[in-house]
DNA sequence: TCAGCTTTTGTTATCTTATATCGTAACGGC
DNA sequence: GCCGTTACGATATAAGATAACAAAAGCTGA
C-alpha cells in the first residue's frame, strides 16, 4: 500500500522538488504576464531559493544563499522580493515563525490556513471556507471590517509523531 | 440608547480601565496563589503595564516603561516576566504585530481568536469553539497532532470605519 | 539559625529580524 | 532620445529576542 493513504501527500518528502519548483515559477512567471507587472530575475531568483527551501524559510537564510551568487544583496533586497512575491500572493508569510513559504495555490485569492511541524519545521498549506467564513461571520457580527486574517496551528505532522 | 447595542463592550473606550486593570491583577494573584506559583512585585508591574496600555503592547514599549520606575530593568527583564504571564494565561502574544496584550479571561485553557484593528491597534480577543473544532478536525484528518493554534484577523473596528 | 538548594533578578553582550534613506540604474510609453 | 516610474545598490539603524553568567532572594529541612 501506498503511504499516501495514512500520510497527506504534502508531507512526504518523496516528490520531485525539482518539478514542484518548476511549476511554481511558471504559474508566478504566467499570472505575472497577465498582471502586466515584471518578474525579475531577482524576485524570480527568490521566488525559486523559497522553493528549493520547500519549507519555511527566514529572511536572512534566504538572504545568505542568495548573496553566494549575488553579491551585492542586503537585507533590502530580500523584503523587497518579499514584499513582492507576497503582494502577489506567490509567498506566504509565517508569522509565528518569521519565516516565509512558497503558496501552494497562487493566482486565485484565497486565505490558507498553516500547520506547522515543531519538529521537522515543514507546514502544510490548506484551505478551508468553514474556518474562514466562521471568522467572517464572527466579525460581521461584530461590526469589524476584515481585512486580512491568519491561521496557523503548530504541532507533530505524521512523520514526527512516530519518532 | 447605550451604544452597546451597534458596538460591542470590548471596541468602547468609555469603560473603567482603573477598574478592569485591579479586576485582572487580582484574577491573576488569585490565580497564582491557587498555583502556588510567585506573582512577585515585577511580575505584577509588566502586567499593570500591559492592562495599562489596553491594547497589544510591544516588549521594548513595556520596557521603556518599567525603566522608569525600575532602573534596572533591561530586555531580559521584560521578557522572562512576559514568558511568565504568557504561561500562566495572563497574557497573549500578537503574532503578527511582535506585541502583548492581557487576556480578558485568564485562569481556563482557551483558544483566543484576536480580532486587530489596523487604525486605532485596539485587538478584541473572542472566543469560538467553532473555529477552534474545524482547525481540529482538519488536523486530526492529516494525523496532525496539534499542540497549539494561533487565529488572529485585521481590519478596521466600529469605532474607525467612521472616520 | 543557618547551610544548601531553587527560583528570581541583575548585567552585559550578542543575535535575529526588519526598515529608513538616499542614490543609481533600468524600463517603458511617447 | 526624453521623462516619469519602477527596481536595485548601498549604508545605516531600528526593533525584537536570546545567551550566558553572576548575584540576590526565597524556601526547606537539619
Ligand atoms: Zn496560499
Ligand atoms: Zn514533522
Ligand atoms: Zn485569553
Ligand atoms: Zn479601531
Amino acid at each position: 500500500m501506498s503511504v499516501s493513504k495514512t500520510i497527506p501527500v504534502a508531507w512526504q518528502r518523496t516528490h520531485d522538488h525539482g518539478q514542484c519548483i518548476a511549476g511554481a515559477i511558471d504559474a508566478a512567471a504566467r499570472i505575472c504576464e497577465s498582471r502586466g507587472i515584471r518578474l525579475t530575475p531577482l524576485r524570480r531568483r527568490v521566488l525559486e531559493l523559497v522553493w528549493e527551501n520547500h519549507k519555511p524559510v527566514g529572511a536572512y537564510g534566504l538572504l545568505d544563499e542568495l548573496k553566494r551568487e549575488h553579491s551585492s544583496a542586503a537585507p533590502p533586497t530580500i523584503y523587497r522580493a518579499l514584499d513582492f512575491l507576497m503582494e502577489q500572493g506567490f509567498v506566504h508569510r509565517i508569522q509565528s515563525l518569521n519565516a516565509y513559504v512558497g503558496c501552494n495555490d497562487p493566482g486565485h485569492s484565497h486565505k490558507g490556513i498553516f500547520l506547522i511541524c515543531n519538529d521537522c519545521g515543514d507546514a502544510l498549506e490548506i484551505e478551508d471556507k468553514g474556518v474562514a467564513n466562521t471568522i467572517d461571520r464572527f466579525a460581521s457580527r461584530l461590526g469589524f471590517l476584515l481585512t486580512s486574517q491568519s491561521v496557523e496551528a503548530a504541532g507533530l505532522c505524521p512523520g514526527c509523531q512516530e519518532a
